[in-house]
RNA sequence: GUCCCCCUCGUCUAGCCCGGUCCAGGACACCUCCCUUUCACGGAGGUAACAAGGGUUCAAAUCCCUUGGGGGACGCCA
C-alpha cells in the first residue's frame, strides 16, 4: 500500500478551534497510525479574510498541542510550496488542463445579478444554483468581453449519471448531477477559489486521505468531477461529524473559551484536550476495560477511521476537565511548579509544597492558584464564615489558648506544624470543646474560609511568626464580632 | 425551499454490518453512603437511553418502510 499522506488545511482566518483541533488530530493520528505523513498547508486564497497573526498562532497552537507536522510552509517539503497564495502557477496549468478536458467557460455576471437570482429561485421554492447565463457565450465574444469586463471562471456541469463520493464513514453517497450548478473556479486574476485550489492540491501533493469536516461533504461531489475531468483518482475521503456546542447548537466562534489558546490560558494541558478530542466522534470500543485515559502516542496506536462516529458530538466542558484532571495526575511535582510558576514574589522557595496541597482539587493549571488564597492572609470582616464561625465564648477561649501555647512551643524550637496541632488540641482540651467546634475556629482565624486544604501542612508552609499574626488577628476580630 | 447526512442514559459512547448471550454495558455529570476533625481526592452503590409508528421474524437496539427531530450544504468563504 502506498505511504499514507493526510493533512491540515486550515485558513488563517482566525485562531484554531476545538473543531479544527479535532480535524487536525485526527489527521495527524491516522498518519502516525500507518507510519504514513502528516501535511500542513495553509489555505490563504482570500486575502480579504486573511487575519493577520493567525497563520503564526496556528502553527503555535499545533506544536503546543504535539501535533507535529512533516511537511508545511515553514519547514518545507518535497511537494512544496506549503502555502496556496505561493501556488497560483500551478492552479493556472491545471485550470489550462481542465480547460482542454472539459466546458470551462467566463462568467461576467455580477454579484448584484448572482444576489438576484438566488433570490428569486428561493421565492419559487425551487433549487439553487447558478441559472447559466454565461453558459452560451461564444468563445469570440467571451474573449472580447474579457478585455474589459471582470469575470470568474465556471465549470459547466452536463447531465449525466450521478456523482459518487466514497466515504469511509459514510459509505456511498450519491449526488444528481442536475443538483450542481456550474460552479467558479477562479477569478480572473488567477486566483482559485478554495473549491478548486483545494481539489488540486490535494491531488498534486498526493494525498491519499482528505480528511476533514462533514460540512465539506457537499463540496466533495463537485471536487470529485475535477478529478474526473483531470483524470485524476480521487483520495478516499473521510468526512468527520460536527462538534456541536453544550447547549445543542453550533460550535461557533461566540463560544470564545473554545479556541486552542484559550483552553490553554484556563489551565488545560495538551494530553487532556486531545485525549477529550479524540473520544468526540471516536471510540476504541473497548474502554469498559481500559477506562478512557489515552496518551497521544497510545491514541496514535489505537486509531482507527472505521470507528468514527456517523452523527455529531455535543461539546462537554465537564469531561474535558475531568480528562485533563487526569492527565494532571501524571505529571511530577517539579514539571506542575514549572508549567504553574508562582505569580507572587518571594513564593519560589515554597512553591511546590503549596500547589502540593491543592493538585488534587485542581482539574487545571490555573486551578492550583487556589492556593494563592490561603498564603495570604485573610480578611475577616469581610468573611462570612468568620462571621458566624468566630462567635461567642468558646472559640475565643480556644485561639487565645492556642495562640499561647502556639507562641511556648515555637520559642522552644518546635516546628510549627507540630506546634500548630499539639497547640489546638491541647486548647481544645483546656475549653472542653472538640471536633469541628475546635477546629472550625482554627481553620477560619487562619484562611477566612470553612474549606480548604490541610491546615497542618499548610502550618508548614506559613511558618510560626504567620501563624501568629493570623491567630492574634482573629482573636482581635473575637472581640468586635458580637 | 432543494439536496446530502445523522438519531442508544442530560452528555460522550459500547452493542448495530454478521437479529437471540441486552428487561442494553462503560465514562462524565448528578444523588447516596464510606473514608476524612473542612473541601477535595479515593472507594462502594444509585437514578437515567434504544426518537415514534408500522412491518419482516419464533425472536429486533440490531433488517425494511414511514413519520418526527437534529445537522450540513446550496458564495467570486474556507
Amino acid at each position: 500500500m502506498a505511504l499514507v499522506r493526510t493533512r491540515f488545511a486550515p485558513s488563517p482566518s482566525g485562531f484554531l478551534h476545538l473543531g479544527n483541533a479535532r480535524t487536525a488530530l485526527f489527521a495527524f493520528l491516522y498518519a502516525r497510525k500507518t507510519n504514513g505523513r502528516f501535511i500542513l498547508r495553509i489555505e490563504d486564497t482570500d486575502q480579504e479574510r486573511l487575519v493577520p497573526g493567525s497563520e503564526a498562532s496556528i502553527y503555535e497552537d499545533l506544536k503546543w498541542l504535539n501535533l507535529n507536522w512533516d511537511e508545511g510552509p515553514d519547514i518545507g517539503g518535497p511537494l512544496g510550496p506549503y502555502r496556496c497564495s505561493e501556488r497560483y502557477d500551478v492552479y493556472k496549468v491545471q485550470l489550462k488542463r481542465l480547460q482542454k478536458a472539459t466546458r470551462v467557460y467566463r462568467c461576467f455576471c455580477t454579484t448584484e445579478q448572482l444576489d438576484q437570482d438566488r433570490a428569486l429561485l428561493s421565492s419559487q421554492k425551487k433549487l439553487i444554483k447558478y441559472v447559466g447565463r454565461c453558459l452560451n457565450i461564444s468563445d469570440a465574444e467571451s474573449e472580447k468581453r474579457a478585455a474589459t469586463e471582470n469575470f470568474v471562471w465556471r465549470m459547466h456541469i452536463p447531465p449525466g449519471d450521478p456523482v459518487v463520493v466514497n466515504d469511509v464513514i459514510r459509505g456511498k453517497v450519491e449526488m444528481s448531477r442536475d443538483v450542481i450548478g456550474d460552479f467558479v473556479l477562479g477569478r480572473a486574476s488567477g486566483v482559485p477559489v478554495f473549491l478548486f485550489a483545494n481539489a488540486i492540491d490535494d491531488a498534486v501533493q498526493e494525498m491519499t486521505h482528505v480528511i476533514r469536516g462533514e460540512d465539506h461533504l457537499s463540496n466533495t461531489f463537485r471536487q470529485v468531477l475535477i478529478y474526473q475531468a483531470l483524470g485524476h483518482e480521487p483520495p478516499v475521503f473521510v468526512h468527520l461529524p460536527m462538534i456541536g456546542s453544550e447547549g445543542g447548537g453550533k460550535l461557533s466562534k461566540r463560544e470564545g473559551s473554545l479556541s486552542i489558546g484559550d483552553l490553554r490560558k484556563e489551565g488545560f494541558i495538551p494530553a487532556g484536550i486531545l485525549n477529550y478530542l479524540a473520544l468526540l466522534g471516536w471510540s476504541p470500543g473497548d474502554t469498559a476495560q481500559t477506562g478512557e485515559k489515552f496518551s497521544l502516542k497510545e491514541l496514535s496506536e489505537r486509531f482507527d477511521l472505521e470507528r468514527v462516529h456517523k452523527g455529531r458530538a455535543l461539546f462537554d466542558y465537564q469531561k474535558l476537565r475531568f480528562l485533563n484532571q487526569q492527565h494532571l495526575n501524571d505529571l511530577s511535582l517539579e514539571e506542575l511548579a514549572k508549567l504553574a510558576p508562582p505569580r507572587k514574589p518571594g513564593l519560589e522557595g515554597i512553591w511546590k509544597d503549596a500547589i502540593a496541597l491543592v493538585r488534587q482539587d485542581a482539574a487545571t493549571l490555573e486551578e492550583l492558584y487556589r492556593i494563592d488564597a490561603f498564603l495570604a492572609a485573610p480578611d475577616l470582616k469581610s468573611s462570612p464564615s468568620a462571621t458566624t464561625i468566630l462567635k461567642g465564648e468558646n472559640p475565643k477561649k480556644a485561639l487565645q489558648e492556642g495562640l499561647s501555647l502556639f507562641e511556648k512551643a515555637v520559642a522552644g524550637n518546635q516546628p510549627a506544624e507540630v506546634a500548630l496541632k499539639e497547640s489546638i488540641q491541647a486548647a481544645g482540651k483546656t475549653v472542653g470543646i472538640k471536633g469541628k467546634d475546635l477546629f472550625f475556629p482554627f481553620r477560619v482565624a487562619l484562611t477566612g474560609v470553612e474549606a480548604g486544604p490541610e491546615l497542618v501542612p499548610l502550618a508548614k508552609i506559613l511558618g510560626s511568626s504567620e501563624i501568629i499574626s493570623r491567630l492574634k488577628n482573629a482573636i482581635e476580630f473575637t472581640a468586635s464580632n458580637t
